[in-house]
DNA sequence: CCAACGATTCGCT
DNA sequence: GCGAATCGTTGGC
């Protein structure tokens, strides 16, 4: 098995690790794409998880190889962009910072805000459920880790029902780009 | 087969 | 701040 630079980059990543590996890398889909601001991890063993369940046929990608897109439909009405970290785990982007491709993403988005939470990220970008499973280097999509170690904000997750919370949400600091603001309980890492 | 439920966003109060 | 929109996936019967 052939790694490409992103797979080799991260290899074998638990998903917490990922997120914060991932703030301030450099994400683009297809000539769009910006500095990643705010993810959030998602584990195995994790009740807010897609993958709490095992397997199905929606969240299969989140079982394959680590540097692969996880895509899905979220209520019904918007698209996720997901990076599978290990087998059933997964890092959220959330928020980047728009550029480049900012004129593509404003025609797709019919707001001024542009990539700043989960949905509008991804349709800004152009996100298509047929980009679920595909590699995240040289489709189209890639990402490439800064090698910053830029400071980082931790808080509960977003947009979580289940009653075990966990402070796997990682923002970069001095950013006013995130989907909503880090509570003042936030703290840097 | 049917009912419940979202890793959200937008618009209105 | 709050509630509607919207529909595929999932799990129970």
């Amino acid at each position: 098995m052939t790694l490409n630079a992103f797979q080799a980059d991260i290899a074998d990543p638990g998903a917490v690790d990922l997120a914060q590996r991932l703030i301030s890398a450099r994400l683009d889909v297809r000539g769009a794409g910006g500095v990643i601001i705010e993810t959030e991890a998602y584990g195995l063993d994790d009740p807010a998880s897609h993958s709490f369940k095992g397997m199905t046929p929606r969240n299969a990608s989140m079982f394959g190889p680590a540097g692969h897109a996880y895509v899905y439909r979220s209520y019904g009405i918007h698209l996720c962009l997901i990076v599978v970290a290990r087998r059933g785990e997964a890092v959220l982007l959330r928020a980047i910072l728009p550029d480049p491709g900012v004129e593509s993403m404003t025609a797709r988005r019919n707001s001024p805000q542009l990539c700043n939470g989960p949905g509008r990220l991804a349709e800004a970008l152009g996100i298509r459920l047929e980009n679920d499973g595909v590699t995240l280097d040289g489709t189209g999509l890639s990402i490439v880790l800064s090698g910053d170690m830029p400071d980082l904000l931790v808080g509960p997750r977003i947009g979580i029902s289940k009653p075990t919370e966990r402070p796997w949400r990682f923002g970069l600091a001095g950013e006013t780009g995130p989907s909503r603001a880090f509570p003042p309980y936030a703290k840097s890492l």
